[in-house]
DNA sequence: CTCGCAGTTTAACCTATGTTGGCCTTTGAA
DNA sequence: TTCAAAGGCCAACATAGGTTAAACTGCGAG
């Protein structure tokens, strides 16, 4: 069972019909976790690739006094253990969501990645995506007001939701409270609450009920610096 | 020329006398850079791995007003653009001290990971743990104190530096200016100055003219709240 | 229904860190 | 030797964002 994960794979290198076809033929049994539930936990050594088939799913890591770090966002078809292959986990990931997920036995990604390499280098490919990602967070981190953090983290949302189909209209389903925006961000939950009520002050979008509608792209996108060439998409939504 | 590659791979997995021997045999012209040249500049799509022979370099992005954020630092033996095999660089690499640099053409390092897939795997490891080090500084810029950031960056790379024999005695060769330390922590520099002065009034270190001494390791590692594991090195250090 | 919990919102107050601007020290080029 | 530039340091003041605590809202379970 392997979802959207040809789709994301095919976001990032051109696959022959004969890669898709060994892509699609990847084994994996699949379990279903609800919002909260850890996928993969700090400290475990996989033995097999998780990958979300549906819902969403956070990396964080948590200091012993309770104060955490969401690192990243996993969408659909995307694989959250990627690093698992070669390492141990560092740091847990989490359902945002409830979510279904594929375990994909590392030897047969192996056997994959060994015989496929257009497969390979697209799936390293977004790994590098990934990296690329958090980087910017980083940067929004260590020098950006919150206001702009906030911003630009919807705009990554709502334009990699968009890139794999997953929005509609100007809306799409992102099921984050403000605790784990206020994680994400650095921020402490007042402050995120505040600043959300400046962007829909302002018309920039609306966030109710998981629901995330961006009534002013532009808007929003110049409130929060966002240029999207780091997501290293096909194209730049609008 | 290819410095100390092999010993960083090293670090990361076991190779054979074969590995090793073709490793060695990598092609490379070296160029010197002077601290503050562009080793890799954003947007470039390079057709070559710049490897660090000796000196320090630093990833950054800096933003149209000047604000930069510095992203991580890079040591001898590390390739300072392996994302570039795959993507075009959406960020700088800069030479943060004199730095000879080797460019090993992308085709020779391609035949190199196709026909040794242990080193493939010690060089993707080497690519894991420079993503685990970026996730470990979103934690502290998120949630840790200016006070602890700046410990805990100078326990890193004192680590760092150990794990590949720069550090003698209690010292270590890290030409930093407070001015990059601010940008790498997203502090202002007069904030970090306070800090810094701080760190050395309590005894845990000296830091001048690029010397950096650790006085007392246990009290430096409390102040960062450093926990090496994210290094996924060998051994800590004492 | 209604209880309880998770999430959101407010308000009052506080502090870590930023800003500005000036001076001091070191270094290295002329 | 002296000068300029880069880096370091210091003090006064400003503010973005944190903290605490309490009320409000919506919703699923029983």
């Amino acid at each position: 069972m392997v979802g959207r994960f040809v789709e994301t794979l095919e976001l990032y290198g051109r696959l022959s019909d004969a890669d898709r076809e060994a892509v699609a033929a990847l084994p994996g049994a699949v379990r279903r976790f609800e919002a909260g539930e850890d996928i993969v936990s700090e400290g475990d050594a996989p033995s097999q690739c998780r990958l979300l088939l549906s819902g969403l799913a956070f990396r964080h890591k948590t200091l012993r006094d309770g104060r955490r770090q969401i690192m990243s966002f996993h969408v659909p078809g995307e694989i959250c253990d990627l690093e698992g292959l070669l390492l141990a986990m560092d740091h847990s990931v989490t359902a945002l969501s409830r979510a279904d997920v594929s375990f994909i036995p590392h030897a047969a990604m192996e056997a994959l990645l060994d015989g496929h390499p257009q497969v390979a280098k697209a799936l390293w490919r977004t790994e590098l995506v990934e990296n690329a990602v958090a980087r910017e967070w980083m940067v929004g981190m260590g020098r950006r007001s919150a206001y702009a953090r906030i911003a630009h983290l919807f705009c990554e949302m709502y334009a990699r939701l968009r890139a794999i189909g997953l929005v509609e209209g100007a809306r799409c389903w992102f099921p984050i409270t403000q605790t784990h925006l206020s994680d994400a961000l650095g921020l402490s939950v007042v402050h995120t609450n505040r600043v959300l009520q400046a962007l829909r002050g302002e018309g920039l979008l609306s966030f109710r009920g998981g629901m995330l509608t961006v009534h002013d792209w532009q808007g929003l996108k110049a409130a929060g610096e966002f240029d999207a060439s780091y997501l290293h998409l096909k194209a730049d939504p609008v």
